[in-house]
DNA sequence: GTAATAGTGTCTTTAAGACACTATTAC
DNA sequence: GTAATAGTGTCTTAAAGACACTATTAC
């Protein structure tokens, strides 16, 4: 059996970049210069250049930096898409990224080919990103549970309310704030900063930051449904 | 910027294979019988083959049959492994796939390039592959604790004792009898078969069967340590 | 003072763990 | 009867949920 000699599959990867911005979860869609698809909204994503890139995070980052101008994402595997189908050119392979970024890393104003969409209200999109999106969302809602992940969105240091308030958008329900703190106290990944927040009225906020980079827990901050 | 036209990377896929015998984890490894590293035991993996495949769980399958001639296996893509240095071929991807089966749909004499190893005493192994292992095992026991996995290595029918011991293999620790039947119980993924096992001695046990192929619980059945 | 948001205390409910006990088979 | 494994009951402990309460700011 001869080996070696098979047409192999077109290999690109894909970003669906998260953030929170105005309370509303959002994803990073950019309109395609180029066919297949060329003027349509889609997420960014592109070819792995094997002189380049020294691996699969490496391209995401150079195609978020060239299509979005950011850097310094939360960056995770999300899964890969393949098939003879989802792509006109023929039989190819995706490998999707999951990024979150705080609302304040993008730029303030994105160019014309780049916005923000809320995840709950889409265009239509070409390949399986819809898909790739909806597979996202349940990442992040089900390891946001789980994990410090949803104070990727946001900045270095935010509030206990800012806290709740995005595992509330990330998690889809509301939380009991005694049980929140009570909890978050327990897990101990914060440390305040001594400051507190310039509130605009009412009584200021304790600032916190986080101890390390991502915690994963043996307890659910809420989202037990069903 | 020119687009297209730039050199793409190999593309293979990896299946790590997991069993339970001798109530020992067990990965299925396979004698390579070509460069590079022939001779040496890897997971079974191979090409993608674009005309004859639909999609790469067809691809792994049809791996899984001509390497250790099984079908019918429980299926769920692992991740994505790539990047310039993992194969002396050059940069590559591999999407890995997680398999489980029932000790008793493998055949009951492999052949002797193909034999089950525990996962926790492994040879050397080339690529990533003991990464992909170890990944493997990771995933298995996080989700084994939240879902009715581990009943993947049971044949159809079994009973509450080779369950729970199934479990305790899967999580690596004890689990309390009467704690672990209550959440059986109240999670309801089982029906009784109206039979009884056939005892070697002693009190023959009640058999029941899966109601639905895979259940995610929001409960976990053991495992939560730290 | 009031309005507004931040933060705490406490009671109830639910699930988990520990562990002793009873049941049914082979011999 | 005994040995062996299957299966149940109950008490204790530890989280989670609900919700009322107090604290600190701007005005």
């Amino acid at each position: 059996m001869a080996t070696k000699t098979f047409r192999q599959p077109v290999v690109t990867v894909d970003a669906v970049l998260l953030t929170i911005k105005e309370d509303i979860l959002k994803v990073l869609l950019h309109r395609r210069q180029q066919d297949p698809f060329a003027g349509r909204w889609a997420l960014p994503g592109g070819f792995v250049h094997p002189d380049e890139d020294r691996d699969l995070p490496q391209t995401v980052s150079r195609i978020l930096r060239d299509k979005a101008g950011l850097a310094g994402v939360y960056l995770e595997q999300l899964r890969t898409y393949a098939g003879p189908d989802r792509d006109p050119r023929g039989w190819s392979v995706s490998i999707a990224y999951l990024a979150l970024v705080p609302r304040d890393a993008l730029p303030e104003e994105l160019d014309e080919r780049t916005s923000l969409h809320p995840v709950s209200d889409l265009p239509d999109l070409p390949f399986d990103h819809g898909r790739q999106i909806a597979d996202a969302a349940a990442r992040l809602r089900g390891k946001g549970a789980y994990s410090s992940l949803p104070a990727a969105f946001l900045p270095e240091s935010f509030t206990l309310p800012m806290l709740q308030r995005t595992y509330e958008i990330v998690l889809g329900e509301a939380l009991d704030q005694s049980s929140f703190r009570r909890k978050i106290a327990d897990l101990g990944f914060l440390e305040e900063t001594g400051e507190k927040s310039k509130a605009a009225s009412a009584r200021p906020a304790r600032l916190y930051r986080l101890t390390e980079p991502v915690r994963i827990f043996n307890r659910s901050l809420g989202g037990n449904q069903a």
